[in-house]
DNA sequence: CTGAAAGCGCTAACAC
DNA sequence: GTGTTAGCGCTTTCAG
């Protein structure tokens, strides 16, 4: 026996394949029995519903949205931070009922393919590196895209903060407790393993625009200062990772009175290291970290705050209204001093 | 002009729509010199690519799972232990390029549209109260369907654990400490909004098979220990819920002397409140929780641990090999002593 | 290696 | 209120 479709329900009532069609979509266009006898039908032969795909090929329309998470979803799933976001959006968009469509994006495999089969009505990508070929992929999909952080896409809508002057706060504020010894720890500025020293070219070169930028601002608020800044590539946003940069900055042989990390689970590892040593903080070494997660303020730590959920909750307004052009939104970032830096 | 299709690139280089397609999925099917022509035109033309609500009506495969998670999808992003379950999901799903649609279910709403417009090969179904609305929908579509920890559905794979006695251990090793009046705490049994004492009735009647199945267990291993029980219903997850809970609970006139949370985030809101009575722990309160999250361990709280990652990477694997029919799978759960139980 | 024919299951117009 | 007609864009036999 063959699968059963709206034809099948058709021929058993005897009544057209647009009745039968109606009875399910547009439940106002029959008579309450005859709707009746459809559904009835429809139980009996245990008919599953429309096809969502002739549905979507025939309406144009899927019911959801594509998004793209930071490299790994795996990994995503592990960023506090991320998961804020998709709370924001999760809530601006499920009062629609939209469906989230995670698309994987494996940065070695050949990427594209999930991008290309990704039946939805627009995609959102959220803080991937510029030039990544999944990037291109959405793109050339035609679809509506928003973009969440990075990267800024000439023509697409994008939310986001300044990074830049964020990072310029950060340093400053170090800077202004008179820290003269500026250590800068990043989260990976490329798609490959490097950890270590960053050279300016390295900097310059970076595609994950965000770090790159917070670290340039930070630099700029030292060079104004008059302080001295080193700037490490840490990896991954793991706390170990931030744990063993911060020993390879404190090896030196001037090593820093301050770090800025570019995200908390860095700072945590530099929190967790400077303890290891016996440092007192913000006596010896003062700390800020990014995002102000619930983590940040469990452990005294001074965070560069964003509104993750706002910028979720918007991005999903815009997703949900249909917004399409170059419209840009800059959200604001606080400094929240705590205890790490001698608040 | 109307949309590009493998029509309009076919006509623009005078082959046929088959050869268009072939350029596209099936490269080996034609001569590299035709496909570069191919891929030349759709370029120029600004093709988008094959449509994959086309594509998948026609081969019957969408390439992504349907994921319903535990109610409210906003609410899911914020629990601990879900992501950890998703991560070894996406790490077993990625490598083969799926996507994960994340399908909302609101309690009130016209649930099941979402699940009808979803468009997959598979649902999994991640803790979700049984004789919900959505669940039937899901079933009711009649494609491949996998439920991790709740509820157990007939005929369908399951992975989970076994919550009884998990809780049955929780309380066993609060009785073992000499611990005589227990309080059990758990979120909600029901999708309701109360919060309070637990009757039997109410007990017996949950549809959050899980929890009911922890309290159940703990609730026999104070019998047979001849200690004392009262079970309280907190409502959310939250730490705050946790802690309201908790004081509730101590302000009787005969408090417990130990607590058993059925989530770690409220044992760590039963931690709060102790505190905040100058209550010394364990020593006037043992507290247990339940996941074993990181948070866990950074509060030296003891706590029923079970495989998060490996059930979401087992589930990932099943849905990859196209696993169905009545296979169970009951994982381990180990008891992490730590402080708060005067380990 | 390439093309012609057939149809996946559905819904939007429009007539009755 | 209900049925008829006409595809949506694609891939899959099966010939050539």
């Amino acid at each position: 026996m063959g699968r059963v479709t709206l034809q099948t329900i058709a021929d058993e009532i005897g009544v057209s394949r647009t009745t039968v069609s109606n009875a399910f979509s547009r439940p106002d266009q029959l008579s309450p029995s005859l709707r009746q006898r459809v559904m009835a039908a429809a139980a009996r032969l245990g008919y599953a519903g429309p096809d969502p795909a002739a549905r979507s090929l025939r309406t144009g329309r899927t019911g959801s949205i594509g998004l793209l998470l930071t490299e790994s979803l795996s990994y995503a799933f592990d960023d506090g931070y991320a998961m804020q976001v998709l709370q924001g959006l999760a809530a601006a968009t499920q009062g629609d009922g939209l469906a989230l469509l995670l698309v994987p994006t494996p940065p070695d495999h050949s990427v594209g393919e999930a991008v290309d089969m990704a039946a939805v009505d627009a995609f959102c990508i959220y803080a991937m590196p510029h030039g990544h070929p999944a990037v291109d992929r959405v793109i050339s999909r035609g679809r509506p895209t928003l973009v969440l952080d990075m990267p800024r896409l000439a023509g697409h809508p994008f939310i986001g903060v300044d990074d830049e002057a964020a990072g310029y706060d950060a340093v400053g504020h170090l800077c202004a407790r008179g820290r003269r010894r500026i250590g800068l720890v990043t989260f990976r500025l490329h798609l490959d393993d490097y950890v270590g020293p960053v050279t300016p070219e390295r900097l310059a070169a970076a595609t994950f625009d965000i770090a790159r930028d917070r670290i340039t601002g930070g630099m700029r608020a030292a060079e104004a200062a008059g302080a001295s800044v080193v700037v490490h590539e840490a990896g991954t946003t793991a706390v170990e990772s931030g744990r063993r940069t911060a020993h390879a900055l404190l090896d030196t042989a001037d090593p820093p009175d301050a770090i800025f990390a570019v995200a908390d689970k860095l700072a945590i590892g530099v929190l967790q290291a400077a303890a290891e040593r016996g440092l007192a903080v913000p006596d010896d070494l003062a700390v800020v970290g990014f995002d102000d997660l619930p983590l940040a303020a469990a452990n005294d730590l001074t965070s560069v705050a964003q509104p993750a959920r706002e910028k979720g909750a918007m991005a999903g307004r815009w997703l949900v209204a249909g917004t399409t052009g170059p419209r840009h939104e800059v959200l604001p970032t606080t400094l929240v001093v705590r205890g790490s830096s001698g608040g």
